[in-house]
DNA sequence: CGTTATGTTCGATG
DNA sequence: GCATCGAACATAAC
């Protein structure tokens, strides 16, 4: 379930769970998750270490490890972050899990793998590296950032929101919800938007996400939990405008299954 | 059994 | 160069 608002909710529980207190064991029961790191080397550089800082950009989580660079944690689409007490068993599809001397643990958990645990010297420049544009919620990502980027892209809307070196953080589900709260077709050029449609886009991708952390985030459980007048509970086949009731259509693009209602978010290509 | 899935990357193609 | 499409990755859940 990560996109920014998931993320920024393991960044909570790893900065309450995982950090100031010694850890003392590393547990790495896949060890795919690392790539080409060992896990040998991977748990000699964290045990007996403390992590001193917990940071979010975009769907990347990192957290500073005390005078030894940096752990990343990347959640592709089954990842997350749970924390479990001392004679707890590891919660299902724990792949990394870091045992703390006051008995808690930490656990990086991703059903189908995709996804990656590793280490890093320096915070910003694994950003770089990772071709990072600014943070969707971070103060270098402003209007006339998103002005700028849209007059110059040839995408549509939608792969523009998606699009990690544009804006970090946005991703199939939050994409479908910032469109529809904006009233935007999914296939609008950028380059053929009005400034009034760039700033409400720009507003609208900052009231959903921090409405989406607000309310706990976690895509399935979100249902209940999401804002009135959300696209999200209502994101699955046959289901119906959260405005005017219309059932909602799909559209499909690069393997993924966008939802929109065709009636309120008209199309404005060409 | 077939389809689909919250992400990213790579190669082919337009 | 740029954009889009499908496949691939690995593993369920429906």
């Amino acid at each position: 379930m990560p996109e920014l608002p998931d993320v920024e909710l393991f960044r909570q529980i790893l900065e309450k769970h995982g950090l100031g207190k010694k850890i003392v064991g590393v547990d790495v029961s896949d060890a795919r998750i690392l790539g080409k790191l060992t896990s040998r080397d991977f748990t000699h550089r964290l045990v007996g270490k403390k992590l001193v800082e917990a940071r979010r950009h975009g769907k990347h989580l990192l957290a500073k490890i005390e005078s030894d660079g940096w752990l990343t944690l990347h959640f592709g689409m089954t990842g997350g972050l749970e924390a479990f007490a001392g004679q707890e068993a590891a919660p299902p599809y724990s792949r990394v899990s870091l045992d703390f001397v006051s008995g808690g643990h930490l656990a990086y958990t991703n059903r189908r793998m995709i996804g990656r645990v590793g280490l890093t010297p320096d915070a910003d420049a694994f950003i770089a590296e990772e071709k990072l544009g600014p943070d969707a919620l971070g103060g270098e990502f402003t209007l006339a950032r998103l002005q700028k980027a849209a007059a110059v892209s040839r995408r549509d809307v939608k792969s523009f929101l998606m699009a990690q070196e544009i804006v970090a953080g946005i991703g199939n589900i939050y994409a479908d919800e910032i469109l529809f709260q904006t009233r935007l077709h999914p296939n609008t050029l950028t380059s053929a938007m009005t400034p009034q449609q760039l700033e409400a886009l720009y507003r609208a991708i900052g009231t959903v996400l921090k409405a989406a952390i607000k309310a706990g985030a976690g895509a399935e459980q979100f249902g209940e939990r999401a804002p009135k007048g959300f696209l999200l509970p209502e994101r699955k086949k046959g289901g119906h405008c959260p405005r005017c009731r219309t059932t909602l259509a799909l559209l499909k693009s690069g393997g993924r299954t966008g939802y929109f209602c065709p009636r309120c978010q008209t199309e404005t290509r060409t």
